[in-house]
DNA sequence: TATTGTTATACTCTATAACTATA
DNA sequence: TATAGTTATAGAGTATAACAATA
């Protein structure tokens, strides 16, 4: 109930949480979720598809060739979704659909010299938004806080419940890739 | 990065996170609250407006006479939206709508009987999800989580960021009513 | 004139189902 | 037959605007 009056680094809370939701963890992570959206938004300014095509850049430039469905499902949106979404990032030319020799179906997604460029801009910009949002934590804190809710989630990902329609994303970082 | 292996009462992660996403906070947020309220959902089951229809009969149950647009303020939905949520839980006999001798325009809404009891339950319901999701960590762990995301989650209304339409919803517990 | 409750409307996001071209 | 990509459509959820009753 009682904060232990932050330490170090922290702005102190001066805003009393609603009683009967301060005890709301659902309501709390929505919250948090909420005011990081709103902070990284801003942040990241006008992005093709927004967060999620910010993801999608990501997910793309990780070294490792991936078509459109293996991006869909590494993050969890559905493969109609992800055509929007390469659509868009390709309208800004931060990506192409290239065709795989391997599989004359599927379209690689790959991200141009400018859409690496982007990405460690935003990821930088993104950084910041998240300092913003810890900025109430001490530095041992924020280490804690955020290695804690990795572990949540990986918990949320290995139980019973579905994180992502498909958990094929559960693999390493890149080596078996168009396989 | 490397995580100090949960000393106790923990399940092991066992499942590897994707590695563009592991290190983005708002993808961690995102798939926690995805986790909970998937929990929640399964927990509570048939509810009248779901999640939000709880959290509405929640805040009529403080002990202090609240009408819909304070009850729409606190919670940070929509007037138009309460509306609805409060006809589902008037149809399930939850709450009813009372006139307000001070004020005839304004309908105050009071929880049932019914509507307390079936509040009990499923905050015990909650309550047993939300053990669920934190079970990865050790009581001591979980304490600190929800601490340290309260913390945040202050910061976050107290900040620029608007986090509910009208910040209204800052004051004490209830005294000065509907004044 | 401003505010509470209400209704109707529009807009966004997501999910589903088809259709094509390949395999 | 199954799969990658695409498209179109329907549904949930939310936001906006207008209206009636009251302050």
């Amino acid at each position: 109930m009682e904060y232990a009056d932050a330490q170090a680094g922290a702005t102190e809370p001066a805003v009393t949480l609603p009683e009967e939701l301060h005890k709301d963890l659902g309501w709390l992570l929505g919250q948090a979720l909420h005011g990081f959206l709103l902070a990284a938004q801003t942040a990241v300014g006008e992005f093709p598809g927004g967060l999620r095509g910010f993801q999608v850049l990501s997910a793309t430039a990780g070294g490792c060739e991936r078509n459109q469905l293996e991006v869909a499902r590494r993050l969890g949106v559905d493969r109609s979704v992800m055509v929007r979404l390469v659509d868009d990032l390709e309208r800004g030319t931060l990506v192409r659909r290239c065709p795989d020799p391997a599989d004359r179906r599927a379209r690689i997604v790959r991200p141009t010299e400018a859409g690496l460029a982007r990405l460690r801009d935003v990821t930088a910009r993104l950084r910041l938004a998240e300092q913003q949002l810890l900025a109430p934590l001490t530095a041992q804190e924020q280490i804690s806080f955020s290695d804690a809710l990795r572990r949540v989630v990986a918990g949320v990902l290995s139980a019973g419940v579905p994180p992502v329609p498909d958990p094929v994303a559960a693999q390493g970082p890149c080596p078996g890739a168009t396989a």
